[in-house]
DNA sequence: TCCATGATCGTCT
DNA sequence: GACGATCATGGAA
């Protein structure tokens, strides 16, 4: 079990800049999941930022709404939304205030609390496909809807924590186009990871989904 | 091991 | 009424 350098929460102010500066600085993290049976820590490894108005694959592309309220709300908060009928993704929200920007958690390394993940993925096959993938990762974590909005660098008392860490080094740190996004927002190479880490979801790209049309 | 497809429902048009 | 920031499965190779 790997022992985490830097347990000190990360400033609110760390969010409170655009999405494109927060999202690669981000990667080595550590999220802190306080759950009712104990603690799991994970270690970041591959994220993607989503920018409001500007970004076609954005929850809030086509303004606010009663669903993405939150991603216009204070930055360093939980923005927890349900996709696909049974998933949960977790994006925290960056600043400033008043602008849609968040980054999505796509896949992380689990530190600590690994039987507890494991009993909440029981078809994971190994350590690293506990929190490989979005879904993967909130369902590893128990992050539902109810942590939405919930204030991810309070000291303590919180059910989400985002400590310092230990920040990937640059160089090791690519950059590429977002998985499921297609059109414009597909070329904006906004989905960030850390090279070579075996807990990276493999890209896909985006396949438009079959219709269910009969034969005309 | 790889690839194509079904599952399933809240949200917005 | 349509579809999405996905996952697990089953068949093919």
């Amino acid at each position: 079990m790997t022992d985490v350098p830097d347990r000190t929460p990360l400033p609110r102010d760390f969010f409170d800049r655009p999405v494109l500066d927060v999202a690669p600085d981000l990667l080595g993290r550590t999220l802190v999941r306080h759950g009712p049976d104990g603690p799991i820590a994970l270690r970041l490894t591959e994220v993607e930022a989503y920018d409001g108005e500007r970004d076609p694959g954005s929850h809030a592309y086509r303004g606010r709404t009663a669903r993405n309220a939150t991603m216009y709300g204070p930055p360093g908060h939980a923005y927890v939304y349900f996709i696909y009928g049974m998933w949960f993704s977790i994006n925290l929200v960056c600043g400033p205030e008043g602008r849609a920007g968040a980054v999505l958690l796509r896949a992380g390394e689990v530190l600590t609390g690994t039987q507890l993940a494991a009993d909440r993925r029981p078809k994971a096959r190994n350590t690293n496909e506990l929190a490989k993938g979005p879904a993967r990762l909130a369902t590893a974590l128990d992050i539902d809807r109810s942590l939405d909005g919930v204030d991810v660098c309070a000291p303590a008392d919180t059910p989400i924590t985002i400590l310092h860490g230990t920040p990937a080094p640059l160089a090791r740190v690519r950059n590429g186009p977002r998985t499921g996004v297609g059109g414009d927002g597909a070329d904006h190479p906004w989905r960030y990871w850390i090279d070579g880490d075996p807990t990276v979801s493999p890209y896909r790209r985006h396949t438009p989904r079959r219709r269910t049309t009969t034969a005309t």
